[in-house]
RNA sequence: CGGAGUGUAGCUCAGUUUGGCAGAGCGCUGCCUUCGGGAGGCAGAGGCCGCCGGUUCAAAUCCGGCCACUCCGACCA
């Protein structure tokens, strides 16, 4: 690739609009351009860069039993409608009608058109289990996109479909997947950590997340330091190793004006934050629902909107739903004396003598027990786990990190299969609707997720496998160097001739120009051809930010396969 | 959708408070000098000041409406 006839508008400042270092980095090291809200166009860098990542994605699959195919971007509603994904689902499903006025979404996610797919295509257990996959383009209506390309509206991904006749199958290409991805992350040279997941509204088994390790990541990850735990903490189970002291204290109301958090509470009693608990209203299917955590935990929502007649999605109750179940303002909430069902938090049902809301405006309670004074008959885990925490199984205390999700593999079990009837014939003439398994790992988002770990101050830090080249050849003082034109361009030709990826820097540019574009571009294999060591009949090697050696141009292609 | 902010040259941004010739730096074109880490000089090109309407002798600037983009929140295979 030339330089100097391709598309590649590196920028010397970080364009306003963007924040986040992978989305700074992509627009000045030129791969990518923003046309609107969540959309990019991918310029010539940036495609070899995504076709990298495709080619390693593919490899691994591929040596695994998936077969790839191409579904449509563009798909008929009435299929959505037999999933009943199309009354489910909200505005992010983007729906279009065409000239006959016929409905069609664009698709975030194919398994309707898959299972359409196989339902009409496999009827015989003999024919399972099956793997197919496809790359293509996706579209999400988020409410607000953001981080470039780590959170687009429209963005490539490879999602992949099983379909098995039993378990034992089943666990076998999950197993395979899973084992894929590790590989592809591992070939892409990254920091990752695969997690337990929530399988969220998809399926209901197993779901493991793959996500590459940032600071900027959305997800918060829980992990063991010593054992081999990991869940992404919304998953996290919260346990709780201390039992019950006994009650010491005797029930008390104590007059507190203005007191209306835990904190000011804290402040205002001169009290430890760990012997008080707050009490969350929200919304129940029959009535209001009152949740306790310990004052210094944060509520996890998705355990929450797991229990027992509590509405999904989790919403909390309005100040007037509060006032009209509890009687008190929001800030003076506490279980004691509540008529709505309880639910306590593990690590507030082993407190003694805590301190709470009495429900009554300006008024908080001391030396409250368990039991004694109020019940705690229904004690659960409905907290986020924080750093330090025991992990669940007992493998030491957990650490926490961010990370962005790039992967997620899921137990569909027969929800599409059933839906839609996607039934084949088992060895007993008996039909039977397949389990299926789903798997998503994003392109674009990895490529984003790639300069989000592996960047400095510099510019980006590719590694070899998703590089936009392998090489980059810079030629200095070309136009005034008869040896340095004919060097570079031998070395050029001869790495094309050899299968080896070059961006050739054959811009009639001065040298610092030349540098700096190289460090933000990033590609790990550099050689500067210029008059200083051609006059030992030399070119300058560096690897990365290595050393610079000194080589024959004539060993260059040796190096680079070697 | 709620809250905050920004829209002026390809990019970064002044100018808007107090209405009066459309600006700077970088980038781009040409010439000269320089020539191994984002050089210097000279001469240029480049604008629907987001859009529509209003006020005014006069609007980038004031008023009204709309749109786009960014950030915080709710959402998220």
């Amino acid at each position: 690739m030339r330089f100097s006839q391709s598309l590649i508008p590196t920028l010397r400042e970080a364009p306003a609009n963007a924040e986040i270092p992978s989305h700074v980095l992509l627009l000045r090291a030129g791969l990518i351009r923003q046309l609107g809200s969540g959309l990019f166009t991918w310029l010539p860098l940036g495609v070899n860069v995504l076709q990298k990542v495709e080619r390693v994605v593919r490899e691994e699959l591929t040596k695994r039993g998936a077969y790839e195919i191409l579904m449509p971007f563009v798909q008929p509603a009435e299929l959505w409608k037999e999933s009943e994904r199309w009354q489910v689902m909200g505005p992010e499903l983007l729906r279009l009608a065409d000239r006959h006025d016929n409905e069609y979404c664009l698709s975030p996610t194919h398994e309707e058109v898959v299972t359409d797919l196989f339902r009409n295509n496999v009827s015989s257990y003999r024919q399972l289990p099956c793997n197919l996959f496809q790359i293509n383009t996706k579209f999400r209506d988020e409410i607000r996109p953001r981080f470039g390309v780590l959170r687009s509206r429209e963005f490539i991904m490879k999602d992949g479909y099983s379909f098995h006749l039993d378990e034992e199958t089943f666990d076998a290409t999950y197993q395979a997947m899973y084992d894929a991805y590790a590989a592809i992350l591992t070939r892409l040279d990254l920091d990752f950590r695969a997690v337990e997941a929530d399988p969220g509204l998809i399926g209901d088994g197993d779901s493991h997340e793959f996500h590459v390790l940032a600071n900027t990541g959305e997800d918060a990850l829980a992990f063991s330091q010593d054992g081999d735990y990991a869940a992404n903490v919304e998953r996290a189970e919260a346990i709780t190793e201390e039992l019950r002291p006994d009650s010491k204290k005797d029930l008390t109301k104590l007059a507190t004006p203005g007191v209306t958090s835990i904190e000011s509470l804290v402040d205002f009693l001169e009290i430890d934050i760990v012997s008080t608990v707050k009490t969350i209203i929200v919304e129940g299917k029959d009535s209001p629902i009152a949740l306790v955590l310990r004052g210094d935990h944060e509520l996890n929502e998705l355990k929450a909107a797991r229990l027992p007649n509590v509405v999904q999605p989790l919403r909390f109750a309005t100040e007037e739903q509060v006032l009209d179940a509890v009687g008190c303002k929001l800030g003076s909430i506490g279980p004691v004396g509540l008529e709505i069902p309880v639910y306590v938090d593990r690590a507030a049902g082993v407190l003694a003598d805590f301190y709470c809301g009495s429900n009554e405006t300006g008024f908080h309670l001391s030396g409250v027990n368990w039991d004694r004074d109020v019940s705690c008959d229904n004690n659960v885990d409905i907290r986020r786990v924080q750093e330090g925490d025991p992990a669940p199984d007992g493998s030491g205390p957990l650490s926490i990190v961010r990370g962005i999700e790039v992967g997620h593999i899921f137990q569909l079990g027969t929800k599409y299969s059933r839906s839609m009837q996607a039934s084949v014939q088992d060895a007993n003439g008996v039909n039977v609707f397949p389990l299926m398994g789903c798997y998503g790992i994003g392109i674009t988002r990895l490529a984003a997720a790639i300069v989000e770990q592996r960047h400095d101050e510099i510019g980006i830090d590719w590694p070899t496998e998703a590089s936009p080249a392998t090489l980059h050849v810079l030629s200095l003082n070309a136009e005034r160097s008869e040896l340095v034109r004919t060097t570079s361009n031998q070395i050029y030709s001869d790495c094309m001739n050899a299968g080896i990826d070059v961006l050739y820097d054959d811009r009639p540019e001065r040298p610092g120009v030349k540098f700096a574009d190289a460090d933000l571009i990033g590609i790990p294999h550099r050689v500067v051809v210029g008059e200083r060591a051609l006059n030992e009949g030399k070119v300058e090697y560096r690897y990365r930010r290595g050393e610079t050696s000194l080589v024959e141009p004539s060993d260059i292609v040796r190096r680079l396969n070697a």
